[in-house]
DNA sequence: TGGAAATTGAAAGTCATTTTCAATTAGGAC
DNA sequence: GTCCTAATTGAAAATGACTTTCAATTTCCA
């Protein structure tokens, strides 16, 4: 996740091509929501930023977010909270994740057999499938251990 | 979805059993949901209601459709709408959805195979899953013959 | 039938996110 | 480097779905 992330570039390239400016505001928040690698919240990823640059408002980190989805570098989840999340992953890579109850982690995969179930179920319904979102709910191997119990929001 | 649909009798018990009266608001909003036999949101399910009993408040829609989850009686969804959609079908029948991006036809479906992927997967990365949710979009057959044009939101 | 406890609807409150708007800033033209 | 204009910013207000508050009404059992 260095400066060298490819990234950066992309975003960079995206706004010239789009005829928009780049500001420090839009370099730190870009920055800090490559460099937190997970999926944040609008407000977690203000969080990050206020503790190094209090002048940054929590709109402008919405408007970057919204900047970077139509970049292709972040995509907009719901995962049954009351806020959605930004996942970092490039908008082009198909995948779904694994949410601990416990823990909150988030585990990208991708599944082969997946795409050919879902043309299976679309084929004997007449639909025709173009997309779909598949979440997994669940403990992860170290909140496994620990017990079931309450969610307790850490990672 | 007669007089005799035994989901007017669970409401009726569950009600009872909490020590909360029966009461006319009551009786058409579960009437009108059962009726529709679709995923309604709160304000469809009100407006529904409007043209036959003006009377009948958008918050009581709201309560009643809370205590038809706790009975059992519907479960919330989001289908990456801004509302919330409530499906009428007993929360003890696991399903997964398939949802027409041109009608907006919403087809329920149950997949044996999607189980044991489900597990298949959460053991590769040491997960332990508890549930999980499968959306399906794109279109129904009546819709896909039209030609995938933009969302017209009909049924 | 009486009356306590539950219910209702309107209005106000939440909460995440978006819009408005006046002041500031980026960056191409010169 | 300096101008100038369009883009950007942050604060405050607005939005929209949903929930809570509260005084008035209704249910239903003793």
């Amino acid at each position: 996740m260095a400066e060298s992330d490819p990234r950066f570039q992309r975003f960079a390239d995206f706004l010239a091509r789009s005829g928009l400016k780049t500001t420090r505001q839009r370099e730190r928040i870009v920055r800090a929501f490559f460099a937190a690698g997970r999926h944040l919240s609008a407000e977690e990823l203000y969080n990050r930023i206020q503790t190094q640059d209090p002048g940054i408002g929590l709109v402008t980190v919405y408007r970057t977010l919204k900047l970077l989805r139509q970049a292709g570098l972040a995509t907009e989840r719901q995962f049954g909270e009351a806020y959605t999340r930004f996942d970092p992953n490039p908008a082009d890579w198909p995948h779904d994740h694994l949410i601990c109850k416990r823990c909150g982690k988030i585990q990208e995969f991708e599944d082969a057999g997946l795409h050919s179930l879902r043309e299976k179920i679309a084929r004997s319904l007449g639909f025709t499938v173009t997309e779909h979102k598949l979440e997994l709910y669940g403990f992860c191997r170290d909140c496994a251990r620990l017990g079931k119990g309450r969610a307790a929001r850490t990672a």
